[in-house]
DNA sequence: TCTGGGGTCCTAGGACCC
DNA sequence: TCTGGGGTCCTAGGACCC
């Protein structure tokens, strides 16, 4: 058996923790740039906010049941999920962190125990230690064990833990959900498959293969025995290679200087070039783009983009900077208002493997050198100490995050304060 | 009358996830 | 005024090769 265990509202929850005079009141959590809803507490689900609401749209509703709102702090929510995630590795040999919120755990080899028993210890133990409930589903599959949880979330709210273990609750769950609601089933697949008269999980288990291989492509087959109670899909314990590493922003107002969309683009490509260098690897290509706000429906529109290839693969700032220049000059065009950009490196290869090209002039070991010492002077004493003169010091396209919780467990200077 | 066929690589676009 | 960001996988179709 799998069991996937998921933080219950993860992020209005992360906030909670550490203002316990919010405990049963409404909370929400706002994207970036303080744009949408992305994570909302049972008592703002009920005032009926929903997932993906644009917080400017709602804000009458936030204002009249004074629901309290968060700008999104990943520093916070990453710290908590990795405490999360290494007590869940004390129940399992096999862990699976799928998501920042998430983890599959492999039970197979706790047949005699009692599943449900030792759920409710590791949901216990996780709010105990640390703080934040959780919500487990049991099942034979991934794909069930996600329906199970969900069921939990959904029917068993109190108890927080449902297994699937016979077939009675297996079918009984699968005619409780919706296509829509399976794993693997989006909006496309889903308006397709009850104009086909599958409605839930137990019909489309009921299809003919042949009709989901055709119509579904190979995922959805995968699924279609995942349903079966057919194990497709293994953990991953170690993370998969990354094939793309990507920094892409909206802007915190729409910029119409030409310079100020650079800074804003050369510091995203910093940020790649960071994170190359953390995961130890290097790029062979680039692509950046940029554009207007779509939402905008009277100014005139401009998307453009560009791949850039790369003579060597590189993770150094400045060269990746220096691409990124040139390609920009190359599509961009006055007269627009601009809301977004984005770097994507792609093409990555470890960074001890980078073939050198016979007319590479550059002193790359000395680069090397100079990366690593920016990377510890910028670890220890904030993210933007040095940076190069193309970043600029305008704050134009800076993020809007005008609701920001402090980083209460990663700075010593946000420390929380208790009064007694 | 009949007008090749099999293979690879690349890209764009669509679908999905959290 | 204000509508997220970062990913993966699959398929179809074109270019090209012999």
């Amino acid at each position: 058996m799998i069991a996937l265990v998921d933080c219950n509202n993860f992020y209005a929850s992360c906030e909670r923790l550490f203002q316990p005079r919010l405990q049963n009141k409404p909370i929400v959590v706002l994207s970036n740039n303080d744009g949408c809803v992305i994570a909302r507490s049972e008592e703002a689900k009920m005032l009926g906010i929903n997932m993906g609401d644009p917080g400017f749209m709602i804000e009458p509703l936030l204002q009249q049941h004074q629901v309290t709102v968060f700008s999104s702090n990943y520093t916070l929510y990453g710290d908590l999920s990795d405490r999360v995630m290494r007590t869940l590795g004390h129940f399992s040999d096999t862990v699976e962190v799928y998501s920042i919120d998430e983890a599959f755990l492999d039970l197979r080899s706790f047949r005699h125990h009692n599943l449900t028993d030792y759920a409710r210890q590791i949901r216990n133990t996780i709010k105990q230690h640390i703080g934040i409930p959780v919500t487990i589903g049991i099942a034979p599959s991934k794909t069930l064990a996600k329906m199970a949880n969900h069921y939990a979330k959904k029917r068993k709210k109190a108890v927080g833990i449902h297994c699937l273990d016979t077939p009675a609750t297996l079918r009984e769950a699968m005619e409780h959900t919706p296509v829509q609601d399976i794993w693997g089933i989006g909006a496309q697949y889903a308006k397709l498959l009850v104009k086909n008269g599958f409605n839930n999980a137990w019909q489309l288990s009921r299809a003919p293969e042949e009709w989901v291989r055709k119509n579904l492509s190979v995922t959805g087959q995968r699924l279609y025995n995942e349903l079966k109670g057919i194990p497709c899909m293994e953990l991953e314990e170690l993370p998969p290679k990354k094939k793309m590493i990507c920094v892409a922003r909206g802007f915190g107002r729409v910029l119409e200087d030409k310079h100020e969309v650079m800074e804003a683009l050369a510091s995203y490509t910093a940020m790649v070039a960071a994170k190359l260098r953390s995961d130890e690897l290097a790029a062979s290509m680039i692509h950046i783009f940029l554009q207007t706000n779509a939402h905008r429906n009277n100014d005139p529109q401009f998307f453009r983009s560009l791949n850039i290839s790369l003579p060597v693969a590189t993770n150094s700032t400045h060269e990746l900077i220096g691409h990124a220049r040139r390609g920009f000059e190359t599509i961009y065009r006055p007269g627009y208002k601009y809301h977004k950009t984005g770097c994507i490196a792609m093409e990555l290869v470890p960074h001890n493997q980078v073939q050198y090209g016979i007319f590479d002039d550059k002193n790359r070991e000395r680069d090397a050198r100079l990366m690593k010492t920016i990377d510890m002077v910028n670890r220890s004493l904030g993210k933007d100490t040095v940076r190069f003169a193309l970043q600029g010091y305008s704050a134009g396209w800076k993020l809007r995050q005008q609701k920001l919780s402090p980083r209460y467990t990663t700075r010593i200077n946000e420390l929380a304060t208790v009064n007694i």
